[in-house]
DNA sequence: ACGCTTTGAAGAGCACACGG
DNA sequence: CCGTGTGCTCTTCAAAGCGT
């Protein structure tokens, strides 16, 4: 990190945090105390209103009122955000992409002009791909009422489109979590309607109002059999080649090796259960689902269903 | 190779907080 | 009031990095 650099941490790090000591600063910025003094000396020289306290709690302040002129970020800083803003465009995070041209120019004329020639150049080569992304657009006004609801800590009233029975429901919800997750934006949080916790897909959302009243669900967590994103455990036989496969893919990441050996015994915390049915199904040599019994029995109703089907 | 700048380690001195 | 602990300030010395 460069002196400027760090001397610009020193200032920020201050702004947001109000006291730190030396020893603090020095491992926040990775350099030894010494160098900290100095640099604090250096700001001092630069008339930066530096507070510092001496003994026991003691520590620098920087006046409340000192303005910090603009963001400076350094080149791997500004490759960093764009590589974080190009996901997020992929993952579709609604509203995105009117902001994603502006935010983009905002970050790279941060650079001066070689340096946006070389990062251009760059991410002419990068590129990101999330698969199986649901929704095809969101309503304008769903994500800023849903943060607008988290911040002020709100209800909202929804319409909400149900397609088993083609019909458009109204309902209060207190949420309590946006999330991403298996290709699309989620919202959960309880359901007043329903008298249960429920997740909606946020593209399934068709209006959306910020209530007056105060969601008092925000802190305590609502537990809920019918929820799609719940923790199940599946046991399995496994060859290792189908094992050594699939076994970073992520419905896999919870997975505890029982048996090792060409015919491996595991068992997978998983919430991916429709990953984990295609598993089986697609892999009908390499895989054998051992439990639990439940599971066994959905899966042969679908193997007698597809066999009625297709024989 | 040389000079300059930056950095780090160690130690001494001073100020302050706190408990006995 | 005094001893102890903590933290800022300052000095000295050595080493590394960088440009010429």
């Amino acid at each position: 990190m460069k002196k400027t650099e760090r001397l610009n941490g020193i200032i920020y790090a201050l702004k947001e945090k109000g006291k730190l000591n030396c020893k603090e600063l020095s491992e926040l910025l990775e350099v030894s105390e010494r160098t900290i003094y100095r640099d604090i000396d250096a700001l001092c020289q630069l008339k930066v209103p530096l507070i510092s306290y001496e003994g026991k709690n003691g520590g620098y302040e920087i006046d409340k009122s000192y303005f910090i002129p603009s963001i400076q970020l350094t080149e791997q800083e500004v490759i960093m955000l764009l590589m974080v803003l190009n996901v997020g465009r992929e993952m579709k995070i609604p509203n995105m992409g009117s902001e994603y041209q502006l935010l983009r120019s905002k970050i790279i004329n941060v650079l001066g002009e070689a340096d946006r020639t070389k990062v251009n150049q760059l991410f002419k080569h990068v590129s990101f791909h999330v698969d199986r992304v649901l929704p095809k657009d969101y309503s304008d006004k769903v994500l800023p009422t849903i943060l607008e609801s988290f911040m002020e800590g709100k209800n909202i009233y929804i319409t909400y489109y149900a397609p088993v029975n083609e019909e458009m429901t109204e309902r209060k919800v207190s949420p309590t979590k946006l999330f991403y997750s298996d290709g699309g934006w989620y919202l959960s949080g309880f359901c007043h309607k329903r008298s249960e916790k429920r997740t909606f897909r946020l593209d399934r959302i068709d209006k959306i109002e910020l209530m007056d009243e105060l969601n008092t669900y925000l802190e305590k967590p609502i537990q809920s059999a019918s929820d799609k994103f719940t923790f199940k455990e599946y046991h399995f036989e496994i060859s290792k080649p189908l094992y050594r496969l699939i076994k970073e893919n992520f419905y896999m990441e919870n997975c505890t090796v029982l048996i090792d050996g060409e015919k491996m015994n595991i068992k997978v915390l998983s919430k991916y259960e429709e990953d984990i049915t295609n598993l089986i199904l697609s892999n009908p040599y390499d895989i054998k689902l051992l439990g639990p019994e439940a599971y066994k029995e959905h899966i042969r109703a679908l193997i007698r269903e597809l066999c009625n089907r297709y024989i």
